[in-house]
DNA sequence: TCTTTACATGAAAACGATTACATTAAAATA
DNA sequence: TATTTTAATGTAATCGTTTTCATGTAAAGA
């Protein structure tokens, strides 16, 4: 079905060279050949093989897409974004992730050693001390996307969850006259999470609102860890009125546990998330929250990436942060 | 950081050809020399360049998966699961959608002609003439995910669609004593909402129930469809007991206008859907649906394409039918 | 001991593209 | 017209791996 460069120079009687030179687009081809060429290329359905280009010029257009899970609406409009740049650029999409078998630095350095790919979009909850080892001594350009600028020798993207965070908080304190504000948190190691916590307490204490450290607990970005934390911190005496939960997912276990023990939302206590996921706004009320833009966060990554591939330089790396919006729904009083 | 194949023969002082068939455990290679070179590849950190690999032997195992869209759960799940039988089997997945711009063909076509891709799994809603004809001719293992068994020149694997609403219904009349069942079906150029509605239509007539085709609206499986084909239904003098929606998206949708309109699932009416996604367990009260084991599918395709990759064979091919399994929640009184 | 067979390895071609360098033809200059 | 410059194309090497075929060596049989 498909032909080769040789096959196609002799219909053409020309050098594999020029075939090439045409199919590339290169100046020095003169408009009548490269107007014959691209017409046979054409008529008989030449098609450069990918693999041969990528291997004689080490140059490949395929990104892999390392995400530490594949898992959830997140990570689905990310690929989403990195898609839809790659389509535009020609560029190939390929994904991979961390199997529970297999680290995310082990996901990398196979990318990396395979020669497959051109470049890596590395998404991490956070960057650990083999991870930042194997990026220093990378030669492949990679752009991290990731809840903290933490390692600046590559592009990196990551969400403005900090501000993101404090407005939330600040928007009830202060628009909504509320105090008492406990937080679930999602998994410390975790750096969204980290971040989403120092934007709950900095927006209480510069609102000279004390921190209560019984109403903070760990959660694990669940819905059912948000259920178990949510049902502790309601069944307390001195009860939170607002719930802050790190992301969407435990908010829906909030309201689980709402049901469960029979309290209305906003009424008897509110509740507010953080990622604006597709289905917060069908919940019953609709969830207030923090919108992040992981579609446009993917293709963020990917056009600063394929910008890297095409002029790898060593230095001055680009650190996008993305900022968030304050959706408001009527989970709160 | 990597080395050839030619500066590890050097180092082991044998040649290359020895080389290959050691990384290859090709058993004419005297186990000595094998572990000779396995150790030193080890050490040195040998990884055959794979792009040079598959461009020599003409076999990639980069599996090309082309979907309508990237969006949704659905679509996640199925990349879930071809991703992890890949890795298994170290091989690697690819992503690709039809982005408005293109066509689910031209995706395919694009794979195909490249060379990138071994294989291809192809996910579409039904298999237009332009679709059918590009199998036909193509020289590339394929595995198609759909909703109806309509080609059968290349492995298959469909959805259960027709049992699944058949039992759906049936549990609703002779479990629930409900006779007056309306219908939101899928867009019916989708041969999944296509065989839903069948098994609906087949499941009153088999039980003796009329169909009321005031009843049965066409939707487009999006929630706001679902909301809008709802509102027009309860808002007839002869309203239905029950709404089968043909997703559970557009079943979200049957819950707004529930809230707008005043009204309490069950009790005023009842709701039914298909796919079990995610959220539908946290719906309050949870959604009666049907399970679509859609990480399974995307393992099941995964698997048989890689099957089929490795002995490509012209005919006898597997059409598998995964069954899906009725949820019950309480969205029907 | 000599021949045959089996085993292990090496030499070299091949895959399909790109590209540095060489070459030819045409145009510009003297 | 002779020489130089420029433009267009061709020749051939190259990338890293696999694989066919050839070769050498050791074991087996006579």
């Amino acid at each position: 079905m498909t032909i080769t460069i040789k096959e196609l120079a002799l219909k053409c009687g020309v050098s594999t060279a020029t075939v090439s030179r045409a199919m590339n687009d290169d100046p020095s081809v003169k408009k009548a050949t490269k107007d014959k060429v691209l017409s046979f290329a054409k008529k008989l359905n030449y098609n450069p093989n990918l693999l041969a280009r990528s291997f004689v010029t080490k140059k490949s257009n395929i990104i892999g897409l390392v995400m530490p899970d594949i898992f959830g609406e997140f990570f689905m409009e990310i690929i989403h974004g990195v898609d839809e740049v790659c389509y535009i650029n020609k560029y190939y999409t390929m994904v991979s992730s961390s199997h529970g078998k297999r680290s995310t630095a082990e996901a990398i350095v196979d990318f990396m050693s395979k020669g497959i790919v051109g470049g890596i979009i590395l998404m991490t909850p956070a960057i650990n001390d083999e991870i930042r080892k194997i990026l220093r001594l990378n030669e492949l350009p990679t752009v991290v996307i990731s809840g903290k600028r933490d390692f600046d020798r590559c592009d990196s993207i990551s969400i403005d969850n900090y501000n993101g965070a404090y407005s939330l908080i600040d928007y009830l304190i202060n628009s909504k006259k509320i105090k008492k504000i406990a937080h679930i948190s999602g998994p410390l190691e975790n750096n969204d999470a980290v971040q989403r916590q120092r934007g709950y307490l900095n927006a209480l204490e510069d609102n000279g609102i004390k921190v209560n450290k019984n109403w903070i607990i760990e959660g694990d970005f669940t819905t059912f860890g948000g259920q178990a934390a949510s049902t502790k911190l309601l069944k307390m005496q001195d009860r939170p009125e607002v719930i802050f939960a790190a992301n969407d997912m435990m908010a829906i276990g909030c309201y689980v546990t709402a049901r469960e023990l029979n309290l209305k939302i906003p009424t008897d206590f509110g509740v507010v998330g953080f990622d604006d996921i597709f289905v917060s706004q069908f919940l019953n009320p609709r969830l207030t929250t923090t919108h992040i833009p992981s579609y446009d966060l993917g293709k963020e990554a990917a056009t600063t990436l394929i910008k890297r591939m095409n002029k790898p330089e060593k230095n001055k790396f680009e650190h996008i942060i993305v900022p968030t919006e304050l959706i408001i729904g009527g989970s709160v009083k």
